[in-house]
DNA sequence: CGGCCCTAATTT
DNA sequence: AAATTAGGGCCG
């Protein structure tokens, strides 16, 4: 236990000192949710996320964005893939070839520019789920644009995202079975002289075009969801309320 | 207008 | 199966 803290404290002496960030997943972790041992943890370069042999989506992607990654300057066209971290991974493109729904990034795009090797995980099917075409492309893109300018105002914003399945009224999709969600989850947290600051959203996966405002809600509510523990590493963390003031 | 979210058709 | 090309709507 020493040990580990140890090392632990060197690591951040590591990246306070020498000038940079260091890549996400942070090496603290604190972005991600609680999960137990049955789930199929995946770690790539700009996010963890947990992948669900059942419904052929994650469960959750969580990362960290600093000031420094969400101006990143990489860029080129990458194409859908298996996710060769992912034992038997089902879902393809196939799947979602004109069913209607998007390819919907958790971890943006946009967010992971700051690596090639980033960028193209990015595009791994652990990261990807169906997503109806306007909420994916305007109320969704919004909160991930706003997630962006938090990054830059605050040096890091702490993210995790993920589908809500709720009743599956919307069904699969391809051959393989891909589980198109009922609406989806984001949480935020931000550091602050007086302790971690959250928000949450909550977006129906139907047509969608509102501002953040509009979907945005407390982490509590989040929870109360999704089921699931959200930032549960944080200290000093409040979930039960939130000021818009601090996020638009 | 460029950036961002993509799709579909075509070529290899 | 994958890469290339062309195209579309919204936002700041």
């Amino acid at each position: 236990m020493k040990a580990l803290t140890f090392i632990l404290l060197l690591l951040l002496a590591t990246c306070s000192t020498g000038g940079m960030r260091c890549a996400s997943p942070s090496a603290e972790g604190l972005e991600l949710p609680a999960y137990d041992a049955s789930e199929d943890i995946v770690v790539h370069l700009g996010y963890t996320a947990s992948y669900n042999h059942t419904t052929l989506i994650p469960d959750w992607v969580a990362w960290e964005l600093t000031a420094e990654e969400a101006g990143g300057m990489n860029d080129g066209q990458y194409s859908f893939s298996r996710d060769p971290e992912v034992k038997f991974p089902k879902a393809s493109r196939e799947d979602y070839a004109n069913s209607g729904w998007d390819k919907g990034h958790m971890a943006p795009r946009a967010d992971m520019k700051w690596s090639c090797q980033a960028l193209e995980e990015s595009y791994y099917f652990t990261n990807i789920c169906p997503q109806n075409h306007e909420m994916n492309s305007q109320a969704w893109r919004k909160i991930e644009e706003l997630t962006r300018r938090l990054a830059l105002r605050y040096g890091s914003v702490y993210v995790v995202c993920g589908p809500v399945v709720g009743t599956g009224r919307y069904g699969t999709i391809g051959k393989a079975g891909v589980q198109v969600p009922d609406a989806f989850f984001k949480a935020l947290a931000v550091n602050t002289p007086d302790g971690y600051r959250t928000v949450g959203f909550l977006v129906e996966n139907s047509r969608q075009d509102g501002s953040p405002r509009r979907y945005a809600m407390t982490v509590d509510s989040v929870e109360s969801v999704t089921g699931r523990n959200l930032f549960p590493s944080l200290p000093e963390v409040s979930e039960a309320s939130f000021d818009w003031n601090d996020w638009k």
